[in-house]
DNA sequence: GCCGTTTTCGGCCCGACTGTTTTCAGTCG
């Protein structure tokens, strides 16, 4: 929570300096320390009170660092509030506003006097704007429905969302004239859980064609620009497109660019520089002659580094990773053996356990585990011991008859405010393997919550702790809950974090589970499917894990079912 | 404001598109 603060903070003065027309390079310093604060593991707030030295991490110098404690400390930063004195705070909000930036929101409020989007509205009916230098009727235009757009701005969309319009637009762009390569880049590319656009790179040997195909696609709800090489455009949906062309000769440096993160081509193009290079998206140079350029690796190449997967490219070590020759080999879904963690219609999923079985088998699974609700979730008919009991039963009979895959015997159960179990030790001890997940009591207290969890863990029936911080993404913020303390349990425990791969869900995050693969803590993969059809979802969590630097070695439904039930032995 | 296997000063990624310009600034990614 401190750590979104901080970032936050250090986002704002950014803005703040930048419509001040600060020196850019330390605008951007705020924002990369914003970055690196946003996708740090480790709680700044704890790291403050260990006194450890916040100069290691990216991008934070002393000045920083000292900021970072004051907002620990006091719950606030005078520098803030001392830029807030200067500048109109409303003026803030005008940055979210197509075409406006901060030379020209310093223009609109030094000339007419405006701090906020209502007086950005009124100036521009009045015809105030298109008077000013530099301003026409056009940007005017633009203001005016920009402002509208403002207030919508922001909004980011589920991988599995975008996937879904990435489909259409490929299928429409598989047909553009003279069409050579065609790759959905940017964050979709690195399987970010959430997008904010999509950005498409095509080859062709007349690109122009391409683009007048692509402004053609029907769902386009409007058409931003279009240039001889590049275009933007928004979907009926609100999402936005970006579709660059250029010759097949630079197909890879194109590639590298527009796949991002921002933060990872600057570092690889430092790197570069500092070689007596140039990388943009035209290729590699050395002074003006271009050396390489054609395949994604040659960027890599070029700097002395092996290929850096797409999903590793935020800047988060992986160069100096890749520099040290430790990249992870990371996980890809036929590493997977089962699934642990699905529902039936003996609580509330919609299949019966055979049925769950036979899909599952259908996807090559050598095994899963049946693990529907406990008595506490009484809307989803959650198990006491009587019927849980009796499903052992049926599992015993369906395990008969349902060949080539292993059913395990588990259960969901809840873990009560007091950090009790929904169900007695003598039920649970009965079973292959027990999850345990929150689904009440979100509000606790950051202690009380940890605590909680941390005494779950501490039932030696336990094995896995389900969506561990119960955030829906876009939704639902998790609870409150020392993520740091309750891996640490978990792995001296001996038990395991699930990811869950509902794609709304992807709990744990990349952060969270880069930090627990690099305590030793392995995580278990599962779909918390409901319905067949969802254990594919399965693949949205191979995303997320990817993201997350995991390898195979890193999920226990990678292993063997013999050396998975060793590892449910506590 | 950060950073350093040439450096503690002087750099900091770089190109496309648009609009209002008659040669370029601002914005965006």
């Amino acid at each position: 929570m401190v750590n979104q603060q901080i970032a936050q903070t250090f986002y704002r003065i950014a803005d703040l300096l930048e419509i001040m027309g600060e020196n850019p390079f330390r605008v951007r310093a705020y924002r990369n320390a914003a970055r690196t604060i946003e996708s740090l593991g480790r709680n700044l707030r704890e790291m403050v009170e260990k006194e450890e030295d916040l100069t290691s991490l990216p991008g934070i110098g002393k000045d920083l660092a000292d900021k970072i404690r004051e907002i620990v400390q006091t719950g606030s930063l005078a520098k803030l509030k001392e830029l807030e004195r200067q500048v109109p705070p409303g003026l803030v909000e005008l940055l979210k506003v197509e075409g406006l930036g901060p030379k020209r929101i310093k223009t609109l409020h030094d000339k007419l006097g405006i701090t906020n989007l209502e007086e950005l509205k009124e100036a521009a009916a009045k015809g105030e704007i298109s008077r000013l230098p530099g301003f026409g009727k056009k940007l005017e235009g633009l203001i005016l429905k920009g402002v509208v757009l403002a207030k919508k701005e922001g909004r980011r969309f589920k991988w599995s969302l975008a996937e879904s319009y990435v489909t259409d637009i490929l299928r429409h762009l598989e047909r553009a004239p003279g069409l050579e390569n065609l790759q959905v880049a940017g964050s979709f590319r690195r399987k970010k859980e959430t997008v904010g656009d999509l950005d498409i790179l095509v080859t062709a040997r007349e690109p122009s064609l391409v683009i007048e195909h692509f402004v053609k696609f029907p769902g386009i709800r409007n058409i931003i620009s279009k240039g001889q090489t590049r275009s933007t455009v928004i979907l009926a949906s609100d999402l936005q497109v970006d579709l660059r062309a250029v010759d097949s000769d630079c197909y890879g440096s194109a590639l590298h660019y527009f796949t991002g993160s921002k933060a990872h081509n600057i570092a690889i193009r430092a790197m570069a520089q500092k070689k007596g290079l140039k990388i943009n998206e035209y290729g590699i140079f050395r002074k003006d002659k271009r050396i390489a350029g054609r395949e994604e690796n040659d960027v890599f190449r070029a700097v002395n580094l092996p290929f850096i997967e797409p999903e590793l490219r935020e800047n988060r070590g992986e160069i100096e990773a890749a520099a040290r020759g430790q990249l992870p080999h990371l996980i890809e879904p036929g590493h997977i053996l089962g699934d642990l963690h699905m529902h039936t219609t003996w609580s509330d999923g919609k299949y019966s356990i055979e049925a769950m079985a036979e899909a599952a088998k259908a996807l090559g699974y050598s095994y899963i585990a049946i693990t529907d609700h406990s008595k506490r979730m009484a809307i989803t008919k959650g198990l006491d011991e009587k019927r849980l009991m009796e499903q052992c039963e049926e599992i015993e009979r369906i395990r008969q008859k349902v060949e080539g895959i292993t059913i395990l015997k588990g259960i969901e159960v809840d873990i009560l405010e007091d950090g009790s179990l929904d169900l007695p030790d003598s039920a649970l001890s009965a079973l292959d393997m027990v999850i345990a997940a929150v689904h009440s009591k979100f509000k606790l207290s950051r202690t009380e919550q940890t605590e909680r969890i941390l005494r779950a863990l501490d039932n030696p029936h336990v094995n896995i702790l389900a969506h561990p911080t119960g955030r829906l993404i876009g939704e639902r913020e998790g609870y409150q809950a020392d993520m740091e303390k309750i891996m640490q349990r978990a792995k001296d425990n001996g038990c395991f974090l699930e990811l869950n791969a509902q794609p709304a869900r992807l709990d744990l995050n990349d952060v969270n589970l880069k930090l627990a693969k690099d305590m030793g803590l392995k995580v278990a993969i599962s779909t918390d499917s409901h319905n067949t059809d969802s254990l594919l979802f399965m693949r949205y969590g191979i995303n997320q894990a990817r993201r997350g630097w995991i390898e195979p070695q890193d999920v226990i439904n990678t292993k063997p079912l013999d050396r998975l039930l060793k590892l449910f032995r506590r």
